[in-house]
RNA sequence: GUCCCCGUAGCUCAAUGGAUAGAGCGUUGGCCUCCGGAGCCAAAGGUUAGAGGUUCGACUCCUCUCGGGGACGCCA
């Protein structure tokens, strides 16, 4: 079906331009705020009256008089400055209702005629870390973008921006390496090391006397690992490495540990003097070469991003561990119900090909150009501090590449590999001004000039209760698996109060359901922009616009299906005659037939400034007519010739409600609760 | 210093440049012989931080001021 708005604009329009001679004269259709005002509203008749000096009102009027509508709506009314006012007719409505009815898939809705092909970048975890609650309104809004567009008949193209290439790298192995020597003694030496290095910060005596005895032990550690030369690991860390993809679970926990435990070291053995033997090679010859302790693994990391036949152990490492942190991350995004998947992970280290040429290709062009030894692109109208043009620095003096760099060879590969039409980003509001320089420099690379919209959707923070950033009571970042689980708990404890009497497994879907449900409902519901305060008390809670609320309203009327069996009314039946049967008469029936033929215009709304809280509230507003409906007509005692139409209303408020919440916010909806 | 976001009812938050700024919580008062009361109806509550401006029309766009948060050369 075409969507009832556009219907209404493109007449009026055509009205519009035949009584003004204009050639762009928009009829800016929308649905009225104020019943007395009728259903839609037209509000381009002042806008064009100005355009031509001509009376609006006098305008409407002879618009009016050449609109042909009558199949539509009831004669339209002048009012106010020279709005037109529209009153559907019921008649109407019953064939908007009938079209959703029939469409099982789309609810009569129609696809895009102009799809495109649009990239969304969102979660982007980081190897080797925990995802925590920062991860959250990334990985959800962009879920949901992903999902309205998608639905809009848009390819969509996920990208998942991993944090898989860095300095930490080094870190990372190293800490590997540590948790390998660990299993070998068969002791947790680990924990037992960083409890002694953070009880004793202080005591800088006692720490460099531990630190030179971890150091010992590591080259001895080191020394022992061969087979061949001294240090190639073929002992010990090689058949660990194989071993790693087996011990996943357990693993993870323990690398995490391992991370804490290589950056306390690091930290505090900083400038105490002492030294590690390293090999190092050189054309294919070992070398050893001492090195401060503290700057192992930046060694580590270094060889690591060398690459060559030599360094695959820190190769191999590199990719256990991203294989181990992405399936804690899938972990997560099966909880949350998210469609990114394996498939989708495009992380940094892909785009390492891709750097230098990014570099040549802005410098070859002019953009780029050396400052103060790094190479810089400085894009117009930026300024830092002192006034002086901004840099956009896309390789450092020593010659790294950072991640400006990353991020326009990943901005270029979806341009010309993926064929992006749109690229939309999904990260904090923190990171608007490298965004901003980013597509202002692609821009002026040329490489948008073929239409490329470049979209950066930012969120504000969440809060605590004490409207400080998200926190545990220590201080520390919340990991989203701790939150997500203490959701399901306290949705658990509310399942259990209210309908004890369901079997536990049913329990047990229920109070994830609802849990996860209000965690993402609470963030889709607020604007992005804003900074919002997490409450579980508020989110959990059973009134207002709240995941379980909707969820109550949802199985509400799915409960009339089940009841319906007691009654012998055979809605499938009752259903499958309705185009002979529908009628609407109650004023909350017809109520609630506007609100659910609006449905597309609030997936419209939604998509187009990719904001699902217009989504969510027209889920909760469509809830609420429903509430009235349904207090104020009785469905199944109904009389005869008014049930069916009572039925049809129940069935589509179901369904949309389900395919808003489910298909496109991926909250789970059972039937019963 | 420059730039970005936010400031709306007691509280938490909405509002595609359109008419009288809306919900929930809380407060006050109603409604069950009835399909799930986790409901419905109603009332009270506002100088949209402030001052200018653009517009037929401004919470919305522009300028300035105040308040809160954030970003700003080799981290991501």
């Amino acid at each position: 079906m075409k969507s009832l708005v556009q219907i209404l604009e493109d007449r009026i329009s055509q009205s519009l331009r035949t009584a003004t001679g204009l050639d762009v004269c928009p009829a800016l259709v929308a649905p009225s705020k104020s019943p007395q005002f009728g259903d839609y509203q037209a509000n381009g008749v002042m806008a064009a009256a100005k355009q031509i000096g001509v009376n609006p009102r006098q305008l409407a009027q002879q618009v009016v008089a050449i609109l042909a509508i009558e199949d539509l709506c009831e004669s339209p009314q002048i009012a106010g400055p020279g709005f037109i006012n529209l009153r559907l007719k019921t008649s109407l409505l019953e064939k908007r209702l009938l079209g959703m009815f029939t469409d099982k898939a789309r609810l009569g809705i129609d696809k895009t005629r102009t799809p495109k092909t649009i990239v969304v970048d969102y979660s982007g975890p980081n190897i080797a870390k925990e995802m925590h609650v920062g991860h959250l309104r990334s990985t959800i809004l962009g879920d949901c973008i992903s999902r309205l567009l998608e639905f809009e008949g848009h390819i969509v193209i996920r990208q998942n921006h991993i944090g898989d290439w860095g300095t930490q790298f080094g870190k990372v192995i190293l800490a590997l390496w540590h948790l390998c020597m660990a299993r070998k003694r068969g002791l947790n030496t680990i924990q037992t090391d960083q409890k002694y290095l953070l009880e004793h910060s202080e005591d800088a005596e006692a720490i460099k006397a531990y630190c030179r005895n971890i150091r010992d032990r590591h080259e001895q550690d080191y020394e022992e690992d061969k087979k061949n030369v001294r240090g190639d690991g073929e002992l010990y860390f090689g058949p660990f490495l194989e071993l790693l993809p087996t011990i996943k679970e357990q693993i993870w926990p323990q690398l995490l540990e391992a991370y804490q435990f290589v950056n306390t070291l690091e930290e505090l053995s900083e400038n105490l003097g002492l030294t590690i033997l390293t090999r190092k090679i050189n054309n294919g010859q070992s070398e050893y070469i001492s090195i401060p302790y503290e700057s192992l693994s930046r060694h580590i990391t270094a060889m690591l991003q060398k690459g060559g036949a030599e360094n695959s152990q820190e190769l191999n490492a590199w990719k256990c561990i991203k294989e181990i942190t992405l399936a804690h991350c899938s972990d997560i995004y099966k909880t949350l119900n998210s469609k990114l998947t394996a498939n989708d992970v495009r992380g940094e280290s892909f785009y390492n090909p891709f750097l230098a040429n990014v570099v040549k290709e802005l410098r070859d062009k002019g953009l780029a150009v050396e400052s103060e030894g790094a190479i810089c692109v400085f894009p117009e109208g930026f300024v830092n501090k002192e006034g002086a043009p901004l840099p956009f620095i896309i390789q450092k003096s020593d010659g790294a590449y950072l991640y400006a760099t990353t991020d326009l060879a990943a901005l270029r590969f979806r341009i010309e590999e993926l064929k992006a039409d749109q690229i939309i980003y999904v990260t904090d509001a923190r990171q608007a001004l490298h965004f901003q320089m980013l597509f202002a420099a692609a821009k002026a690379a040329g490489w948008t000039d073929r239409q490329v919209d470049l979209i950066h959707v930012t969120f504000g923070t969440m809060l605590g209760a004490d409207g400080r950033p998200f926190r545990t009571r220590e201080g520390g970042t919340v990991k989203l698996q701790d939150l997500l689980e203490e959701a399901a708990e306290k949705a658990r404890a509310v399942v259990e109060e209210k309908n004890p009497d369901l079997p536990e497994s049913q329990k047990v879907q229920i109070a994830q359901a609802v849990g996860i449900g209000a965690v993402k409902y609470a963030d889709y519901s607020n604007n992005r922009d804003s900074d919002y305060v997490f409450s579980f008390d508020k989110m959990l809670a059973m009134d207002g616009n709240t995941a379980p609320y909707m969820q109550y309203a949802y199985a509400r009327i799915r409960s009339i299906e089940r009841k319906s069996e007691g009654k012998e009314v055979d809605i499938e039946r009752e259903l499958r005659e309705i185009h002979k049967t529908l009628a609407l008469v109650d004023s909350s029936e017809i109520d609630l037939a506007k609100k659910l033929i609006q449905y597309d215009q609030a997936i419209e709304a939604a998509a187009l400034q990719n904001r699902p809280n217009y989504l969510t509230s027209y889920l909760y507003d469509l809830s609420q007519t429903f509430s009235r409906f349904y207090n104020a007509c009785p469905v199944l005692q109904a009389v005869d010739n008014r049930r069916p139409t009572r039925l049809l209303l129940c069935d589509l408020t179901a369904r949309v409600i389900r395919h808003g919440m489910e298909d496109l916010l991926g909250i789970t909806m059972p039937r019963q609760m």
